[in-house]
DNA sequence: TAAAAATACTCCATAGGTATTTTAT
DNA sequence: ATAAAATACCTATGGAGTATTTTTA
């Protein structure tokens, strides 16, 4: 499937939409990104416990839009930054060491805080101002859009 | 100044020491790393940590031992990925707006929560175990010894 | 032996550096 | 006029993908 002249939409404070231009005809799967590219994210650990969630580097993949390779690498590079092995490796998918528990304890913490950080941020941005474009075919906006709308009324009032 | 065969010594919970191989004769100046590169870290926002408590981007370059120029681009970067302006930038430095004044406070909290994942994360690494090298230059060595091992002897008394 | 994890590449974005230009007091 | 921030250009690294090769119940 070509995909052409992807870009993101991120006016909103909510999970970005994937905006795809199209030539008529043509089918498309929307997606939402399963996690904003970030300079404040720590995605390493957010991978870990979507791994340690569930008991599989293949499941977590498909949960977590990434490929089974690259959650394979960064955790392992994860045990090597914290000198610690975090999983036991199976046949059958992979179990957490003491190690690998506390982090997935500690490592939720972490995550949802940094992502209340974000809100509180956001939240003294002078008002979230700009013009809201937003892009889908119409089976998908006609599931989404109502939401969508309310969500923008709940959160910038002012928007109208 | 040549530098050879510049490695890690991380086996200790404590600041990294780098560690050279040197011929007789040559000086260097040891210095212990700003901030261990790792995939579990928030840069950006410790920058801005320090670029907020300095007050301007060239002295927090000293501090963090990092580039002024890289400073800017990364806050830049962080600032375009929060929609939100964090300082004002004047021709004597800067100040922090209100969102910036939050994400300091917010900042400060999660990166010493950060820390202390790590430190839970490395008590329950079994026992760090394996051969402790250090290379220093005499005098340094000197000065510097004594409490290296006082404090490896503190946190890891089954090394006798 | 079959499902899962690990490797081997390739690609791209971003952290990093040095040198220079712009801005603002 | 001058100190500080921003830009331009370069390199290195780590996240990401696809394809393939080990592992191990």
């Amino acid at each position: 499937m070509a995909v052409r002249n992807s870009s993101i939409v991120n006016t909103l404070a909510m999970p970005v939409l994937r905006v795809l231009r199209l030539t008529a005809g043509e089918t498309v799967i929307m997606t939402t990104p399963a996690l904003k590219a970030s300079q404040l994210d720590l995605k390493p650990l957010y991978y870990f416990v979507r791994v340690a969630e569930s008991g599989s580097f293949s499941r977590a993949a498909a949960s977590v839009s990434v490929s089974q390779s690259i959650l394979s690498r960064v955790i392992r590079r994860l045990e090597e930054d914290l000198s610690v092995q975090l999983l036991h490796r199976t046949g059958r998918g992979v179990k957490l060491t003491d190690a690998g528990q506390r982090l997935l304890e500690d490592g939720r913490q972490i995550i949802s805080q940094l992502a209340d950080v974000r809100s509180n941020v956001a939240a003294l941005s002078g008002e979230a101002k700009g013009a809201v474009s937003l892009g889908m075919p119409p089976l998908l906006g006609s599931m989404l859009t109502i939401a969508l709308v309310e969500r923008l009324r709940t959160e910038h009032p002012a928007s109208g």
